[in-house]
DNA sequence: TTAATATAGTTGATTTTGTCAATTTGTTTT
DNA sequence: AAAACAAATTGACAAAATCAACTATATTAA
């Protein structure tokens, strides 16, 4: 067999620039000046109860220094507030608001009809199969850079 | 059956960003001064015969302006030449200088042996069948956002 | 129980990427 | 030849990422 190395990066490549320009689009058509960034965003905050800055720092794997100036952010347009943390007073939870929910809805089920359409011509198991394999190269390639991190 | 759509995507953002982190933890390691968008300006006129700075925009889906001044680093750098392109005096064939295909084979290869790696418990149709279902996907999702630009 | 160490979050400075519009030079169409 | 189009460049700017230093609180271990 061939080396398809190659061409899965290309492919993962290409596909989250797909992804990118399709959630620039919506954004642009919804009249949401936000970026694929703050939906990333939000969409954390929305799924985990008690999310802290922190939290999001490790889940998206990014500068703490930028996800204060993201949430700063998403805060100043009052799509989201700080609640005060009870167990650490370092921290803070992060909470969206009524009008955070319903930009974060409103993106999310943009969002949802382009990935089902995207895999419309993908059988369910086709899908269930893709994620399972791709699952564990990601937890390989995490290992890698984990190790790699402290070696 | 349950909606994988979600999961699709945080995989595939997981992914880039960790082949990204992976990339960039290579050209450190080899002293290489470049990004990982370099490598991949590097890659694709290294794989394009007669590459011109306009197909680099059409492929890495990118400004035409930001693939200018990409290009004007790596010549700076000595990794590039520009040759005239017979066939059309407004455009140029863009190629790797010596010093630029060492520095492309040592990253290329640093990269697929990450990519080697990532795949190690994959099986070759498992990875067959992840590249078939792949490009299923961003056909259509390659669809879906040609035909937004227009519509 | 305090002294050292670690953690959550913030800020500043800088670099890297991405975007938009205008311009120059050359090509194609009519 | 004029109009429309295309390749590449430039300027100005905005967004995203990186790195280091710093504050305030928690945790640990002497």
């Amino acid at each position: 067999m061939k080396n398809h190395e190659s061409e899965l990066q290309t492919l993962l490549i290409s596909t989250i620039n797909g992804l990118k320009i399709s959630m620039k689009s919506i954004m642009k058509e919804q009249g949401i000046p936000l970026s694929p960034l703050y939906f990333m965003i939000l969409k954390r905050i929305h799924d985990t109860e008690n999310c802290t800055a922190n939290f999001l720092a490790d889940v998206t794997e990014k500068d703490k220094g930028q996800i204060t100036r993201l949430v700063k952010e998403v805060i100043a347009e009052g799509l989201v507030i700080k609640r005060p943390n009870p167990n650490d007073k370092r921290s803070q939870f992060l909470q969206l608001t009524d009008s955070g929910l319903t930009c974060y809805m409103t993106l999310e089920n943009a969002d949802k009809a382009v990935l089902k359409e995207m895999r419309s011509e993908v059988s369910d198991e086709e899908l269930q199969q893709f994620l399972s394999v791709g699952a564990k190269m990601l937890t390989k390639l995490n290992a890698i850079n984990h190790k790699k991190e402290r070696g």
